[in-house]
DNA sequence: TGTGACGTATAAGTCTGACTTTTTGTTCGC
DNA sequence: GCGAACAAAAAGTCAGACTTATACGTCACA
């Protein structure tokens, strides 16, 4: 599952980056390339490319002289999907959650209504499919096929919004999804309204009703923030 | 404004960068590391940096024995400011500066929402002030000092959200804006309308009126979209 | 003729060591 | 006390040799 190829590269960074995002060098903390490469046991140069990875993702920044300083969290590509799964299975876990269920909450709504105007006859029957499947998971603990068919749903709610912006999100909104019914919530069959809504959903967009879709989604989304005790907006 | 530093590595990635994000090379090709290095006149070290953090934006993938192949975009990191800069600059820029824009007509309400249940007095002063700064520039051709006091406006807003994925997109709508006035639309005075929005959203998040903000917001985001001539959701 | 095993060429991956450049902090002279 | 020259430290750059994975072509065998 980790997007980091097999390389040594790929190993120091699996380290390192989890590291930095977990907090585990306050912000402004000084490393120095050498030392690193020494503790993990690599050549300079497979540690600089590390370096230089990092600091694409305003995680560090290098500097002559001084080393290589650890930004603070303001700094961070925060939308770097990299990022996000290293500070997903962190410690500030929880946190970072509910920063994303926020961002569902603000796009899935305008995803669902642009869906609604652009999805192809393939789209719409997928939708279809996920939310029959969703139903067919909905009781008796089927907890992986249902959080299955719900990814996939949302996935290709974003798709056929036809924003890449939006369809990039897929990822992220899978994540949460998971997060959700593996670590903290959803031990028991889902709610059943919130299926309900898939279904009319994926009947809304079907049949072009984009007010509908949007208002919908933003039900659905407030169901996931209210589990979180978010204050719905 | 270039982010990247000044060492060598910076100035081939602020070369290779665009070129890829521009599309010069088309999904599937194939480059070679040598003949990049040689291309640049650089050593292969500096090469193989700047391949490994054009790889971490999954511009690019490198395989051993068939060399670095070019992502099709739907695999790029398009939240990556980088990119989303290399793209600005590019021959779609268009494209580009309306999926940001659907984006922030997302974005921006929700926040404005949040904003006005998490604003510092600090903040909402800030506000009243930017807001102000604009109505002082909304007449006389005064469009840079306007654009500088909305850009402003905005960035308060989205950190005053609390929510560090809004708080990130605030150089993202800065960029957005800076567009409007300086390549596309805008060539006369702001619309009175959007002035007065803006006031009222300082007024409405200072007087922790949510709903109200919230509103105000998607009205702006809206004659953004229609600037555009985007369909209205 | 099709299929599988094998070998080879290729391009990335890695390591090492020497050298350069920038920048910080100190020291010395005024 | 202050500015300028100096020295040290760490990243930056380079060149070359070696290793490793793997796509592709070859050949034997069915």
């Amino acid at each position: 599952m980790s997007t980091t190829g097999r390389g040594l590269h790929g190993r120091v960074l699996d380290t390192l980056g989890p590291e930095i995002t977990a907090g585990d060098y306050p912000p402004g903390s000084v490393l120095r390339t050498d030392e690193l490469a020494h503790r993990f046991d690599v050549s300079r140069s497979v540690m600089r490319e590390v370096v230089r990875v990092l600091e694409s993702m305003h995680l560090v920044e290098s500097r002559r002289r001084v080393g290589v300083t650890v930004l603070p969290t303001r700094e961070w590509n925060v939308y770097d999907p990299q990022v996000i799964r290293w500070r997903l299975a962190g410690a500030d876990r929880p946190r970072q959650l509910r920063s994303l269920t926020v961002l569902r909450s603000a796009i899935e709504p305008v995803a669902a209504g642009l869906a609604a105007r652009h999805a192809t006859a393939e789209q719409c029957a997928e939708l279809t499919e996920c939310a029959l499947g969703m139903v067919a998971n909905s009781r008796g603990h089927r907890l992986e096929g249902y959080l299955f068919h719900d990814m996939a749903f949302h996935r290709v709610i974003l798709n056929a919004s036809g924003n890449e912006m939006f369809a990039r999100l897929g990822d992220v909104v899978a994540e949460v999804l998971a997060g959700r019914t593996h670590h903290d919530v959803m031990f028991e069959d889902p709610d059943p309204a919130a299926v309900t809504l898939h279904v009319q959903l994926a009947e809304a967009v079907r049949e072009r009703d984009a007010a509908r879709a949007e208002k919908l989604t933003r039900e659905i989304t407030e169901g996931a923030l209210q589990e979180l005790d978010i204050l719905a907006p």
